[in-house]
DNA sequence: CGTGGTGTCCCCCGATCGTGGGACAAATGA
DNA sequence: TCATTTGTCCCACGATCGGGGGACACCACG
């Protein structure tokens, strides 16, 4: 499909970013990738702006092929998936590199277009193989998220504002709250909740209450 | 207190029972034990009841010091807590040598008189120690339950009828339902749901709806 | 071109919740 | 002994839930 898209293997070397905020840590996986043949790291970062913006400076060609990317949730700083969503658009693979501390999160940036998940209690092969595997346009998943991606039969596709709803209504807010923060009326936050009750019913899990929506929501990784 | 009952360590011996359903993992307890110095296990059993009849045939002075209690729940046989009860209050002391698959019914366990809980993930020496330790009058708990004891702090006492309120509400049931199951009025009901969450109020955490407590009561073990 | 999923909004209505009172007897404990 | 806790029951009222119905526009997939 992106043909068009050139520098895929420039010169037999695959193009990679690093994104983490912690030094030490990213200093770790940096050395870790520049060890491997073919893979040269073209940016290190603390930060997805901070990526952004290199990008925005460089030349088109110049872009990674592969983003290896932390989910760190600390002092605040979050990752935007819109941010990853576009990215992934521009061609850019992403591999999350987390500790799995927000389930959530992880679940966002893979809808965003991330194709590989490694925990950082993987072993180094296991984050080389992960590297390769997303680079040659495969998945990869940690055997933590195995389970989770296991019962994603069973878990029916909420769409973007359901999925909101019920992480929002979940955690104990009420339909008028729901609405004020997803800025709709609250016929529509309501209908977003129907729509996931519908779904789950649908999929053989009937869910008729809200401590069964809370239930599920968590169980389902939707809440932490 | 328990001066009048006589045979703590007759003849340089405590006397252990063993109850556990699973005869192999019972043979494996009973051989770690037996060949403790100075203990003698008198009784092995599949079930509670077992025990409690081998008690009724035989005299007051043949019974145990120590209950070594293995916690089960397959095949819908589940520990009575009041049978627990009524062993402690006999002057037997009681170790709960679990799985750790229920952590309720461990708390009704403890809170009937239980003064020892061991994994049957723990070392031998482990297992050793908290025989001796309960054997001793002392109190012994796994570090998988320390986790919850050190957060005992700030989650209030609940009485039973409190806390078996709490079980069903927040597992869904409504305050109907719960009223039926504990076969109470609904006024009632709704009074020990309501002193729950005094209780956690003047813990400093308040809980005000159904959602809260069903977080609640998941964090703080009274759900699975 | 229709079918389905999505986003958005609207109405009704009975059940349930959450909060505020009050009462009283038995047990527990300081 | 007196205060607290516990178990039991009762009432009222507004907020919220849960289920049902309908509507319409957009977009994508086939």
């Amino acid at each position: 499909m992106d043909s068009g898209s050139a520098n895929e293997a420039g010169a037999g070397h695959w193009r990679v970013a690093v994104v983490e905020d912690h030094l030490l840590q990213r200093r770790g996986l940096v050395s870790v990738l520049r060890a491997q043949r073919g893979v040269r790291v073209v940016h290190e970062g603390e930060s997805l702006p901070d990526l952004v913006g290199w990008l925005a400076a460089g030349s088109a060609a110049s872009a990674p092929d592969l983003l290896a990317l932390d989910l760190h949730v600390d002092r605040g700083l979050s990752v935007d998936p819109d941010v990853v969503r576009g990215l992934v658009r521009d061609g850019i693979k992403v591999l999350v590199v987390s500790e799995m501390t927000s389930l959530p999160l992880v679940r966002q940036v893979l809808r965003a277009g991330a194709t590989g998940v490694v925990s950082k209690r993987d072993s180094i092969a296991d984050v080389v193989a992960a590297t390769r595997t997303v680079l040659g346009g495969g998945r990869w998943m940690t055997r933590e998220l195995g389970e989770f991606l296991a019962r994603e039969g069973d878990r029916p596709a909420l769409s973007d504002q359901e999925e909101r709803a019920l992480v929002l209504y979940a955690s104990g807010s009420t339909i008028d709250q729901v609405a004020t923060a997803l800025g709709v009326k609250r016929e529509t936050a309501k209908t977003y909740v129907d729509r996931v009750k519908s779904k789950y019913a649908a999929a053989g899990r009937p869910l008729r209450t809200k401590v069964d929506l809370a239930r599920t929501a968590l169980a389902d990784g939707y809440l932490d």
